[in-house]
RNA sequence: GCGCCCGUAGCUCAACCGGAUAGAGCAUCCGCCUUCUAAGCGGACGGUUGCAGGUUCGAGUCCUGCCGGGCGCGCCA
């Protein structure tokens, strides 16, 4: 089984090929001119060019064998050389009782599935997530999702960053605060405190806040003053020794932030199946090191131990991976390597996707370089999948009205408070008890995020502007959620009225242009899955919403006569099944009713 | 200075390997609820794709230069 559009390409791939030419040219594409098409191909016209023919020559042979085909009433010859493909109405009829048949509505299960990570969120001890956090999660999710319903196993790994040297920074400026802990922790240090052991009960007192509030001045004090800054690195140091005092007081910290991570993410719809974080492959890291010395990669310069990735050609210079500080630590590029390594040991990934800010891009390659010199990689089975900002109105980063960094956690309140009103707005939910109200709200604000964010192309920056996607109307999550939830409605009340489904027979234009538009889920998912691009996936979802909506307004359903009817219910089915599938790869939920 | 990304309708964004008349949404204007949820549907208005060259039968897309914006360039992550 197979969609439309590849099916009639195998035929023109077919033609082109009996002409002696590549059936490659016989790739189908949805037609430019619903006035003219349903579907054309261009191939005649680089053939031409190759074979050095006339294109319009070319593409009257192909057309001429098209027309033989059952599924086609026309193949037709147009402009300089282009065909243009019309699918009879018993074509479609059938394609549509194929997709309503099939519990994953048209969409194909890869051939070759890989083993893939997916590394995303980058969420940071000690520090509550705030805007920026939002595109990596939100883009991050979805990939993972995608990759996954097309048949992949895949792991999505959160990737804690726990182990820098800005835990020394904490460490030392809650020793500050408290002299009593500072006196605990060199205790626990003299002691030998068992690492795995329970945390002291007077660790308890440190609060996410209270990291949050200490960690900017402890990072402004660390850039001012060298004997500040030099502590902070002795303390990192002493962390990644694992001495007591400082390991138990970190894991403090991590227990604390994580329960707000958690939250955070689990409010977004977000989830890991791995937490690993920098920590965890600390204790690889000593080999690894011999294995790059080993190698020959491992270099002292200026005091730190780098490997240089620079090749011949490179238009830049870039500079080499420090793994290890002059100060004997190890670096963010360390753990990103020795992560690499661990998960070749653990998983196996043919690919490992990372979904971070664009602006680490060079930091990538490098580590990319490295690791593949150092042969923990195959080249490219490392992807840095890069994304542009999320700027307010002014075009700027997005900050809070006062100037500060907007906490994700506040985001998403904000957003459910907006949620809210607009539903009271459009008396919506108004008889439904509270708790359904309240998840209703908690789901047309993670839709609202959600599709705002992921009908942008991921690698430009965008402008999040709260009013404008708080404004329910038109291109927006809420509106397919809405069309979800009144398809279910309908469907509601087909069943109480005992109306049944039946096989689908296209005749309506209306009809037509909603089976042309289920068909083109399987290439949309395709296309988001080889580009990284799950904004095709969210172009397909409007798409196939307006095409609903459009028929839903053209075609009474409930009314029509028995056949008439079954085969509508079938067709709002299939939209519905198709629909949640398309929103589910964008990681968002349909509520029952609103 | 070097490198990367971006510049498309008044605003926010699309455009799959270079294809026909560059598409959506918002805003503005005009229609449509005694019929399945009007957060909807239909229609109108809106473009020299930053500028100048080049390649091509054909360029928003590829190449060169310029203008404008963002970002990155060794011990933070």
């Amino acid at each position: 089984m197979s969609d439309l559009k590849k099916a009639l390409g195998e035929a023109a791939g077919a033609a082109f090929a009996s002409l002696g030419l590549p059936a490659e040219l016989g790739r189908v594409t949805a037609s430019d001119r619903p006035d003219l098409a349903d579907f054309q191909v261009n191939g005649a016209l680089p053939a031409a060019k190759q074979a050095k023919k006339n294109p319009r020559e070319i593409a009257a042979a192909v057309a001429e064998r098209l027309k033989g085909d059952g599924r086609l009433i026309s193949a037709e010859v147009a402009g300089p050389g282009f065909i243009n493909l019309k699918v009879s109405d018993q074509a479609l009829s059938e394609r549509a009782r194929e997709i309503a048949a099939d519990p994953r509505a048209g969409a194909e299960v890869l051939a070759a599935p890989r083993r893939v990570i997916v590394d995303y969120g980058g969420p940071n001890v000690a520090k509550p997530m705030h805007v920026g956090h939002l595109r990596a999660s939100i883009i991050g999710e979805s990939v993972k999702r995608l990759y996954r319903f097309r048949g992949d196993t895949v792991l999505g790994d959160a990737h804690f960053g726990d182990w820098g040297y800005q835990m020394g920074l904490l460490i030392g400026a809650v020793c500050d605060e408290h002299p009593d802990l500072a006196a605990l922790v060199a205790r626990l240090n003299a002691e030998a405190a068992p690492l795995d052991g329970p945390i002291p009960e007077a660790f308890e007192r440190i609060t996410l806040a209270d990291l949050d509030r200490l960690y900017p001045l402890a990072a402004a004090s660390g850039k001012e003053d060298p004997a500040y800054r030099d502590r902070a690195r002795r303390l990192t140091a002493e962390l990644q020794a694992k001495r007591p005092g400082a390991y138990l007081l970190w894991r403090r910290f991590r227990e604390v932030t994580q329960v707000a991570l958690e939250r955070d993410f689990h409010a977004l719809g977000v989830d890991f199946d791995l937490w690993k974080g920098e920590s965890d492959v600390d204790r690889l890291i000593p080999g690894m090191v011999e294995d790059l010395r080993d190698k020959g990669l491992l270099v002292e310069d200026q005091g730190a131990q780098i490997v240089r990735v620079a090749r011949q050609g490179d238009k830049r210079d870039l500079p080499p991976l420090l793994v290890v500080s002059s100060e004997g630590s190890a670096m963010y590029g360390t753990t990103d390597l020795a992560t690499i390594l661990d998960r070749k040991q653990s998983f196996g990934p043919d690919l490992a996707i990372y979904v971070v800010d664009q602006r680490q891009a060079d930091h990538f390659e490098v580590v990319f370089r490295a690791a593949c010199l150092a042969g923990y990689a195959e080249e490219g089975q490392l992807q840095h999948i890069g994304f542009g900002t999320m700027n307010g109105p002014d075009g700027k980063p997005f900050k809070t009205r006062e100037g500060g960094v907007l906490k994700l956690n506040d985001l998403i309140e904000m957003t459910r408070g907006k949620a809210r009103e607009r539903l009271h707005e459009a008396g919506l939910g108004e008889d439904l008890p509270v708790e359904e109200f309240e998840a209703i709200a908690a789901k047309v604000a993670v839709a609202a995020l959600k599709f705002a964010d992921l009908s942008n192309f991921r690698g430009t920056s965008y402008v999040f502007d709260l009013d404008r996607f708080t404004s329910f109307e038109g291109k927006t999550g809420p509106y397919l959620l809405y069309q979800a939830v009144r398809v279910k409605s309908l469907l509601r009340k087909a069943e109480a009225d005992g109306a049944l489904a039946g096989p689908v027979v296209v005749a309506e234009p209306a009809e037509r242009d909603l089976v042309l538009a289920l068909d083109a889920f399987e290439s949309a998912l395709s296309e988001a899955y080889d580009r990284f691009a799950p904004n095709a996936v969210a172009e397909h979802a409007y798409r196939l919403s307006q095409a609903f909506s459009k028929f839903y307004a053209a075609c009474p359903i409930l009314q029509a006569e028995p056949q008439v009817r079954a085969a509508r219910l079938t067709l709002a089915s299939a939209t519905l099944t198709q629909l949640e599938l398309a929103l589910d790869v964008l990681g968002v939920s349909t509520p029952e009713r609103m």
